[in-house]
This record gives structure tokens, C-alpha cells and sequence, in this order.
DNA sequence: TTAATACATGGAATCGATTCCATTAAACGA
DNA sequence: TCGTTTAATGGAATCGATTCCATGTATTAA
């Protein structure tokens, strides 16, 4: 692989001056600059990356994490953050925790030995791990749809407390006062999701609903999970189910509804379902969702426009609006 | 930052005394050792990958290309393929290139500057251009599941002939005979999909059926895409529509049967349709999916084996049989 | 004519790790 | 006792680009 001491040398110049060459930089002659392209294209030369990264002390690499990204929410959500960061000449690195917090730790750590230049969590395990990190480096970490009790981290961060609200409003006014409530995160411990369970908590109160606790659901992620969650609430029934459930997910709210019409339980007739993301799925399902929107995009772009304008120093043009970041309660089957 | 200087400053040894601590040479005596861990604890040191990189000539890094990570297909892919390289402590760089070839330029240079040792290619518009690169890096790039009709690129190859064979005899059998196919690729020009495309056209001809060009669609992704079909279908139909269509991907079967339910052509009762990938979703679907399941995590493995052999040059232990990498045809209601 | 700019260029120093080479000390064998 | 391994160690050279500094030439101003 050539080097750019070769294309020196055979384009009869000094390393300097292809480096000049190469970065647009002025005062390179008309005659070498020929002399130097000619040398690049006969030894199909190409910099290395690499050694650019180390001299400059800067990767052009963001990495984002999240938990799984076959949910379809998140690759969503990574595609769009690509869009944009290309757009700017950034390459992007994407890394999964599967709720393994080590795995989190390794993807944080390449901020410390220089892999990216910052990094967009859209899932947090281990929020002091992750605060630590964003101490030491407050340019370069931004939160995504992750709440931090502290304050003290960027980020970008969609009212899902009222979002939940609403939801839980249009469902009491449905005449539905028997709720099921199932996360993603850890019911019991301030977590994920918590400003949803926040909600859930705050509304039944509010309406004097009883909260049964076998019907709380922590960690539950897959249509798998959500057809476990069918099975157990039959189970543990006695005769008496819920009339409306609140999931965390389509994904979840999917395979609960198939195994509950699979036992002969009606949605929305016998159950009302409501689902959280409207995944491009959702529409299509066989009871289409009732769901919350989340909005992506301008999720993604707000993200990346605070990384950037933190790293680069400028301005990046501001084209979200808090108005673009407002959650959707989208109404279809399902409830 | 600290580097490795300052470590070996701090603690008084030679930076070459601290490099082969943190690599586990031998000939480091008890005494150092401490001392290092010691300046490298109260630093908070981390090595730099990037110069490390640069001086091993090595990343451990392995690029991943696909067309479209929000199609569940892919994701479930990359999954799988990170998975298995991280258990190899590989970092995996994923990258879409939503049908641009120019974006798989950008990314197969990243072999040329060095920013990853190897790739594996799920997708691929420009067959001479990865061919050549190919050909420049003979072990770093690997096809998977697509076809290079030199044959003279590693590959991990199913056999989507048989299985589009297969798929369309059982249509056959339960009384079809008039087809409409989709395809990912171009149904004129032989590109991706094509030995799908080249089946139905065989089988066509042995049963002498004839192929209506109005129902041959190309370069067809999305549900969105899958909608538009049907209406096109409809549009010109004339009063004659197909008994049967053979769709390239489960996320245009669903959204060309939402649509096709719409205009109240009941699937499968007027319309057989057959999916492509057996992605998690088709299992939930309105009308359920008939569909060909891609064994993906066999695949994945398959293709990081051979990488792996290639890259390291030591033998990654065969756990992939010929039977694991079998398409399957997954009976449900669609067809 | 001379001083001050602007234009061009080569090459050493640098980024931060790894590795090879030289050197020394200790251990061993005979 | 001396020659030979084995064990430890420091530090220069290296990977491949960028940038600063020194130097030289051409152009412009006065």
C-alpha cells in the first residue's frame, strides 16, 4: 500500500507539499499539483486513515448505542442519525447492549482510547458508569430518550410522562379501570422508562385505581416476551383479567395480543392494547395498534445537531422544533 | 490524556517496559509490574487504539455492509454477525447503502485507508467495483447471500433457486397458475435476486405458463412499496389479476396484502401470496405469512468463520453445516 | 533600489503505541 | 573461574499522516 513518502518521492516533492496537496491547502503549485495527482492515481493511493486519525486527534467517528437493534424503533432510529452525521462527514458506530451493562462499558471506553468522537446513548444500563463518562467528557456525550435524575448530561428528551397520560386518559374514558402495565425497564427501581411508570403511578392514584401487582411486568423487550406476559396474566387470572394493558413496545404489544386472541380473548372487545413506538409494524398487525408515536427523525436530528455543535465549535442549523418532538397518541384497533 | 510516556515516566521505567506489561510479554519483573499498574491506575490510563492501530497495521475492525438496517431481515443479520465477532473481540462498523452505489464506494474504501481489516458485503449494487476490490484484497472481502457470477470471490451462497422452486410448486399444486413476482433487484437485468428471479422464469417455462409483463415488479423494499404493487396490479388489471404472487421480502407481502384487503381481495382465497425471509413480524401479521425462512444466524456465523480464518490465519472451529444454511418454506395462511 | 509581502517548498518534529537492538545483571554449567 | 544462557530493561526507530519552521523566490509598494 503506498504511503505518501512514495507519492513524495515519485512525484519528485516533498511529503509537506502533498500533504498540502492533499488537505486543499494553498500555495501548492499548478505544475506539482499535476505532478502529485499523477503519482496519486498511478499507485491508486489513498491516506490512511489511521495515521490522519492519530495526527489529528480526531476520529470523524460517532458511536451509538442501544440495546437491540433488530426493535425496529431503534433501527429506525440509528438510520436516521447516519443520514445526518454523513451528511457532515462523520462515520457512525453502532453497538447493542442486550442489557449487558459490561458491553456498555466497552462501548463507552472507546471514548477513552480516541475510537469516536463522541457518542449518542439512546439506551443507559448503568447510570453511573455512563455519568461518570459525561463527566469527564461533557462535549462528547449526549443522552437520547434516556433520563438522567441528576440533570447534569445533554440530552434530548421527549415528554413521555404526559405521553403516558394521555394514553391512560383516553383509556379511562373508554370506560376501561383495570390496567395492566408492563416496561421495558425494572418496575420496581427508578429505571428505563421510568417517567412512564412515573405516569401510570401518578394516574391510578389520581383515579383511585388499585394497582395489581401481578400485573406489572418488568423487562420485557420482544413479541416473545409479549406473549409470556399473555400466558402469565391467564394464568395468575382467577376469573378476573385486566380491560386495558399498557405495554412499553409494538413489539411487546404484538405477541401479547396474539396469544391473547389465540386464548380466545377479544382485543380491543375483551381487552383494550396500547403499544409505544408505532413501529412501521404496527399498522399491519393483525388487531392494527393503538399506539404512541414517537418521533424519530427529529429525535435522531436533534441528537446529532447538539453533538456537532459541540464538537466542530459551530453552529449547526437548528430545524427542531419542540413542536416536531411531541409524542403522538396514534388511535387504530387495538383500543 | 495520559500516554504511555507519561506512564513510564511516573512509574521510572522505559516506555518499552510499560508496553510489554500492558501486552503480556514476559520478562517484566515483579517490582515494575506494580509500579506500572500502580501510575496507570492513578492516570486513569487507557492505551490509545488508534496508535496502536496504526503500529500493528491492524484494526480489529470488520465492516458490515447492507442495504437497509430498518429491515428486520438485516438487523436480525448484523445481530448475528456481531455477536460472533465480538466473541472474537472484533468492532463491528455497520453501514446502509440504501441502493447508492456511491455509498458503498465510501465504504469499501475503508479497506483501502485502513479502517477496517475486513468486510462482509450483505448487499451489493456495483458487482465490477466490489470485484475489483475483491480481487486487490482477495482475503478481506466476503459475500454473503449474494451471487458474483465469476465466482471468484468467498462467498457464503444459499440456494435460492431451489427454494423459489419450491415455493412456487406448492403454489402450483394448490391450483395457481397465473404469477405475479416481485424483486429486490431489477427483474430485466440479472442483479440481485436474480437466481430467484431465474427460477421463477425456468419454472415458468416448464409448466408453460406465460409471464405477464404488467405483474413483474423490480427493485421493490418496503411495506410502503408492497402497497403501491397492489395498487398497480388493481389499476391495470382489467378484470384479471394474478391467483398467486412470489414477493421478495415479508415487509412488501405485508403491505401489499393490507392493501390488497382493502380493495376486498381477500388473501388467500382470491390472491396466494409468498413472503421472503421469515422475519419476526410475518408470524403476526393480518393474514399470517407463507414465507421462505432464512437461516440467518447460520449464515452470519458462516461468513465471520471464513473471515476469521482468512484474517488470523488460524482455524476457526466448522460449526456451520451445509443442512444449517437450508432455506425453508414456512407454511401459514398466506398461501 | 530596497524593503516588505506573498507565494512555494522541503523536511524535521509530532501524534502514541510497539518492537527491535544493545546492554547489563544474574544464574548456570563445567 | 570463565563462558554461556536466561532474565530485565531502556530507548531509538517505526507506522503514515500533518504542521510548523526555515528558506528561497517572485511580486509589489514606496
Amino acid at each position: 500500500m503506498a504511503t505518501i513518502k512514495e507519492i513524495a518521492k515519485k512525484a519528485g516533492v516533498g511529503v509537506g507539499t502533498v500533504s498540502r496537496y492533499l488537505n486543499d491547502h494553498p500555495y501548492v503549485s499548478e505544475d506539482k499539483r499535476k505532478k502529485i495527482q499523477n503519482a496519486i492515481d498511478e499507485l491508486d493511493y489513498t491516506p490512511s486513515a489511521i495515521a490522519t486519525q492519530l495526527r489529528s486527534q480526531s476520529t470523524k467517528n460517532i458511536g451509538v448505542l442501544v440495546s437491540r437493534l433488530a426493535n425496529p424503533f431503534f433501527a429506525e432510529l440509528f438510520d436516521s442519525i447516519e443520514r445526518k452525521l454523513n451528511l457532515y462527514g462523520y462515520q457512525v458506530l453502532v453497538s447493542q447492549t442486550h442489557d449487558d451493562s459490561a458491553a456498555e462499558q466497552r462501548f463507552l471506553d472507546q471514548l477513552k482510547n480516541h475510537q469516536v468522537d463522541g457518542v449518542i446513548l439512546a439506551s443507559v444500563e448503568n447510570h453511573e458508569l455512563v455519568r461518570s463518562f459525561a463527566q469527564t467528557y461533557p462535549q462528547k456525550v449526549i443522552l437520547l430518550n434516556e433520563e438522567n435524575k441528576y440533570q447534569d448530561i445533554q440530552s434530548v428528551t421527549l415528554n413521555h410522562y404526559q405521553a403516558t397520560l394521555d394514553a391512560l386518559n383516553y383509556l379511562f374514558t373508554q370506560g376501561h379501570h383495570h390496567f395492566a402495565y408492563i416496561t421495558g425497564g425494572n418496575y420496581a427501581v427508578k429505571s428505563h422508562g421510568y417517567s412512564r411508570t412515573k405516569a401510570f403511578q401518578d394516574f391510578s392514584k389520581q383515579h383511585q385505581l388499585p394497582i395489581n401487582q401481578d400485573w406489572l411486568f418488568s423487562q420485557k423487550h420482544t413479541a416473545a416476551d409479549g406473549q409470556e406476559v399473555a400466558r402469565s396474566l391467564i394464568k395468575n387470572s382467577n376469573n378476573t383479567l385486566p380491560d386495558a394493558i399498557f405495554t412499553n413496545s409494538d413489539e411487546v404489544a404484538i405477541g401479547l395480543i396474539d396469544e391473547l386472541q389465540k386464548n380466545n380473548i377479544s382485543v380491543p372487545k375483551d381487552i383494550a392494547v396500547i403499544g409505544y413506538d408505532d413501529q412501521p409494524f404496527a399498522r399491519f398487525a393483525a388487531v392494527p395498534l393503538t399506539t404512541i408515536r414517537q418521533p424519530i427523525n427529529a429525535m435522531a436530528n436533534k441528537a446529532v445537531n447538539i453533538l456537532l455543535k459541540n464538537l466542530t465549535g459551530q453552529d449547526v442549523p437548528e430545524d427542531i422544533t419542540n413542536e416536531d418532538l411531541k409524542l403522538k397518541l396514534i388511535i387504530r384497533k387495538s383500543a
